[in-house]
DNA sequence: TAGGCGATGACCT
DNA sequence: GGTCATCGCCTAC
């Protein structure tokens, strides 16, 4: 993709740090998000176009969840433009409303550990595939909390778990906050 | 319709 | 640090 195409995927990712996601019963301040770039990004889900990555084509802001692993569900918010299929998966937050909530979903995990990794923040907030294509600027139910008004400081770094274009640095986190899940380079990705 | 694989997480040392 | 369970999708036949 162009140079300024690729700023704007990466500018809307990081632009998601510090939102809260507000999940069934309970909510989370984005703190680890990765960019995924869409039609001409080989580790998107939107490099072919088939019935589950159809929703990536829509307009922005819509939620994307899919199932990975066979029991895992991730969080994915679609950046757009329409046709573009670029999307931002929610890899890990900091739960701010409705920790009880999240605890009995989680039932002996720490705090900080309750929304650490796409598949637990997703569980943590009550979300899978009955809320695939919820508008997240929608007054209620499933949505993003406004952009905070100090901007975080952000790290950049290789994405975790794609096998393909997994050295583009399009893993971006809060620098130093203890929720944001630990690297680990896929097993299939040629060094 | 069958086979391979994965944007993971949990557990073990 | 390392290993492995697990099953819905996608692709090729």
């Amino acid at each position: 993709m162009d140079q300024a195409t690729s700023d704007d995927v990466t500018v809307r990712a990081r632009s998601l740090l510090g939102r809260v996601l507000h999940g069934h019963g309970a909510a989370a301040r984005i703190t680890e998000v990765e960019a995924y770039g869409g039609v001409d990004d080989p580790a998107s889900h939107a490099f072919t176009r088939t019935t589950r990555s159809e929703i990536m084509y829509g307009p922005a802001w819509r939620l994307y969840v899919y199932r990975s692993y066979g029991m895992h569900f991730c969080a994915n918010v679609v950046t757009g433009p329409t046709e573009r299929a670029a999307a931002v998966l929610v890899r890990a937050g900091e739960i701010v409303d409705g920790i009880e909530t999240a605890r009995s979903r989680r039932i002996g995990v720490k705090d900080v550990a309750l929304a650490r990794g796409p598949g637990n923040l997703a569980r943590a907030l009550g979300l899978d595939l009955d809320d695939l294509g919820t508008d997240l600027l929608s007054a209620d139910g499933v949505r993003l909390g406004d952009a905070p008004i100090d901007p975080p400081p952000v790290m950049a770094g290789p994405r975790v778990g794609v096998s393909k274009a997994a050295d583009v640095p399009w893993r971006f986190w809060i620098t130093g906050d203890p929720t944001v899940s630990a690297y680990r380079r896929s097993p299939r990705a040629p060094r």
